[in-house]
RNA sequence: GGUGCUAUCGUCUAGCGGUUAGGACAAAAGAUUCUCAAUCUUUAAACCGGGGUUCGAUUCCCCGUAGCACUACCA
């Protein structure tokens, strides 16, 4: 039984924005280090340096602290967007842990569990061609070459000749890996290949041996990770025996993946162009090749949302909760109830947890949000003359009907500022013959009006509405489109309550003026 | 091609041998209303196929099928 402190990690490559499956994946690392008191570690793994991407650790930092998964050990991003790197075990960058790894890349060779081969590139793809799946392992290395074929391996090796390090696998022998998720998954050394460890060419070590070496050094004690990972856990396990740590091995699990919403496969960055949605937690412009990727940050979408949202993409409470904060994630999750098969990506789902979590805010929360795109709208001046209070009085009236707070506008416009055209189908649908007349008649009535509130409004207008003997529908859809431009909105009472007797007089005579002969032409 | 993983409504999933197979998103209908939404109610919607095991399989086992992943000097 290990009793070691639960330490957990996510280790990202910057190559680019962080894909939404690999925030799920840190999301349930963190999940689990929470729940056990254990530590969340963030770990840089850039051994590939042709794959680097410039901003992109800023961007997986920052993406991590806007949807409130905190690193305890690692790099991570403060408050100030500044980068920091805590803890003991560090560098927390693979590159910048170079001369640990070749120590260890050492020992395996001492021990001839590794070896050295000098086959270019050319030599490889050769082989490949002329051996139908070819394989570098037990049955092929020996006519490759290597130290294991070359005597004079040593001296090329002296005197600076480019090499590679591979990991020598022995075959026929069964590997079990204990998956938390998925029980024993047990494979046969044959379908490995001697994996390369490290390559002289950047003195870098692959991820494989960067990976088995860091968690190791670093106390890791589960590894957590999506399932494109299961088929190369046999290697893993085989390279923690090899180094002999098979006692403090971590015990793994494997996520499953995030599948496209259509078809079948895995989702990508091109799927979320294609369908309209993003597939990034935030806005990231790749300096290296130019592109611009839409994300949920940007997009409107609430941290708690997206993290409610992909939590339960491939786990589940026992019960029907649907709503969850990060709190209630922590105490509820358990990787027993992660999922073993894929889930489709329902952008759907998202929005409507957006919906509700927008709902949750407070009418003053909401107006404070809404407050940029209102002063972008109607200037800074207006906005101050609204006031606050009268802001987040509309929004009452409006939020349930929307799921971001960029929706506002368009729900809420007419408030601000008065029709500037009328919406062509409500007119069809709404604006009679008679429409004018009613108008004018209303217009005196509303005139007439000396309390203006919503009551008697409604004790005035809707009695003489049947003492004329006119459709109670017809006077106030018509109504409604001289206030709002169209047929929507909230009740009418709402509406003239927030413009004032003055404004809803000035849009009704507007309106009287410039649809007098609407309803012939249409054809009404 | 090889190896592995997976398989319940359109989607996310509950179920851990005996259930009218439950919930949520999406869909449809109705209610409400001065409109559009929202809301509420309701409806429709699933155990991949075939063998076993068992008194009894959605559930356990095997085979098939399908999907996915991996198969680099990428992670």
């Amino acid at each position: 039984m290990d009793t070691r402190k639960v330490r957990v990690r996510f280790a990202p490559s910057p190559t680019g924005a962080l894909h939404i499956g690999g925030v799920r994946t840190a999301l349930y690392n963190y999940l689990f280090a929470r729940q056990h008191d254990g530590d969340m570690l963030l770990r840089i793994e850039d051994t590939d340096s042709t794959r680097f991407v410039p901003g992109a650790e800023e961007y997986i930092l920052e993406s991590l602290r806007w949807l409130g998964i905190e690193i305890d050990e690692g790099l991570r991003m403060n408050a100030e967007g500044k980068i920091e790197s805590v803890g003991e075990h560090g560098p927390y960058r693979q590159s910048e842990r170079r001369d640990i790894y070749w120590k260890y890349v050492q020992q395996l060779l001492d021990e001839h569990k590794a070896y050295l081969a000098f086959d270019t590139p050319e030599q490889l793809e050769a082989k490949r061609k002329e051996i139908p799946n070819f394989q570098y392992d037990a049955t092929t290395r020996n006519m490759m070459d290597n130290s294991l074929t070359c005597p004079q391996a040593k001296e090329r090796f002296l005197n600076g000749e480019p090499f590679v390090v591979r990991f020598l696998v022995e075959p026929d022998e069964d590997i079990v890996v204990h998956d938390l998720i998925r029980g024993d998954v047990t494979i046969n050394s044959n379908i490995l290949d001697d994996k390369v460890l490290y390559k002289s060419s950047d003195k870098l070590p692959t991820y494989h041996l960067a990976n088995i070496v860091d968690d190791h050094l670093m106390g890791i004690t589960h590894v957590i990770r999506g399932e494109e990972w299961l088929p190369s856990a046999p290697l893993h396990v085989l390279l923690y025996k090899a180094f002999g740590w098979e006692d403090t091995m971590p015990q793994f699990a494997h996520l499953p993946l995030l599948l496209k919403p259509d078809g079948n496969g895995k989702l990508s960055k091109r799927d979320g162009d294609r369908l309209g949605f993003p597939v990034f937690p935030l806005e990231f412009h790749n300096q290296k090749d130019g592109t611009v990727s839409s994300g949920y940050r940007e997009s409107g979408y609430y941290p708690e949302a997206v993290i409610n949202f992909l939590a339960l993409l491939g786990w589940h409470a026992s019960g029907d909760q649907e709503m969850f904060s990060m709190d209630e994630l922590i105490s509820q999750f358990s990787l027993e109830r992660v999922s073993k098969s894929g889930a489709k990506f329902d952008y759907e789902k998202g929005k409507w947890f957006n919906h509700q979590y927008l709902q949750l805010r407070s009418n003053e929360q909401l107006a404070e949000e809404f407050r940029p795109i209102l002063v972008e709208k109607i200037g800074e001046r207006a906005v101050k003359n609204i006031g606050k209070e009268k802001v987040a009085h509309i929004i009452g009236l409006m939020k349930e009907r929307v799921s971001f707070v960029s929706e506002l506008w368009e729900q809420c416009n007419f408030f601000f500022v008065a029709p500037e055209e009328y919406d062509e189908k409500s007119l069809k649908k709404r604006w009679k013959e008679d429409s004018p007349q009613h108008m004018k008649e209303l217009l005196a009535v509303l005139k007439a009006q000396k309390d203006w509130s919503a009551e008697a409004l409604d004790a005035t207008v809707l009695p003489w509405i049947e003492e004329k003997g006119y459709g109670l529908g017809i006077v106030m859809n018509a109504f409604r489109i001289c206030l709002v431009g169209a047929a929507r909105g909230p009740h009418i009472w709402a509406i003239t309550d927030v413009l004032g007797k003055d404004e809803v007089i000035r849009r009704v005579e507007v309106a009287i003026k410039r649809l007098q002969n609407t309803a012939a032409n249409l054809g009404c």
